[in-house]
DNA sequence: GCGTGACCTTACGTATACGTCAACTAGATG
DNA sequence: CATCTAGTTGACGTATACGTAAGGTCACGC
């Protein structure tokens, strides 16, 4: 059977992140582990919400979004509330993310000709003129 | 004609942006505007400029990154620097926004199937089981 | 007894783009 | 004259997720 208490050192090498990083996500209020003395011991429950965290992240929520699920998580037996919870947050990241979706491939395409426009005029070189005027026109 | 002397109401309300931020621009080197005693006194110039720097920001730019193309736009009679360079950071800027895109793409499946769990589970409401912890397994 | 490594806390620094006072001045208006 | 509006500068505040000293503790090995 795998270890069941870790060191920071443990944890920040395994999932490469700082133990800063590992301490300031206690500051934060989203883990808290045991003590030895001053040193910190995480357990399999700790290293457990450190995983949901890095995941949480990695799906671009807050700290503060993952401190909510984490809460609940902990809290509520039935994993209603908590199943409620994330869900809300996970459309709203949808929404967010559409959005995003959206923002950019509007601008890669606004970009490209601009690419395209400024590459064309120094393979060309004329000698005047300005693509960056465009639409900046009254 | 129009007029070629503007306040920075007059930008702040035609542009929708705060007279703090038109000031934050002169701040950071984008702007110079003329004075008439301690107040801003723009021209048509500083207009133009202005244009270019929020079609920057929409674009995506720093106001780093726009700084130095304007910077470039003044000085660089033949432009073929400032073309070079804003050619430069487009397509760092496009391959930025290339990655965004395929992580939100990435992103978006994964949540769009948790979303699917979570209402698949909450609809049948069996009574124990983890979605989030799906593969935040050792 | 001493150096080394791993850990600890406190606390300021970083980057970005402004927001938000505070305190003041100059010009126009009633 | 009093007030209102628009403008000015300076400086601290905001949000996020840590980085980075600086200095101290503790066990281990020699």
């Amino acid at each position: 059977m795998p270890r069941i208490r870790y060191s920071i050192g443990d944890l920040s090498s395994e999932f490469g992140l700082s133990p800063r990083a590992i301490r300031f996500y206690e500051d934060q209020g989203l883990l808290s582990p045991a003590r030895a003395g001053a040193n910190r011991v995480y357990g399999k429950r700790d290293r457990a919400r450190l995983m949901l965290i890095l995941r949480g992240k990695r799906l671009g929520f807050s700290l503060s979004d993952i401190r909510q699920f984490l809460d609940l998580y902990d809290v509520d037996r039935t994993k209603h509330r908590q199943m409620a919870v994330t869900l809300n947050l996970t459309r709203a990241r949808i929404r967010d993310l559409e959005l995003q979706l959206s923002d950019i491939t509007i601008t890669l395409a606004e970009l490209r000709d601009m690419e395209a426009e400024i590459a064309a005029y120094t393979e060309t070189t004329p000698a005047n003129d300005d693509i960056l005027m465009k639409d900046a026109q009254a």
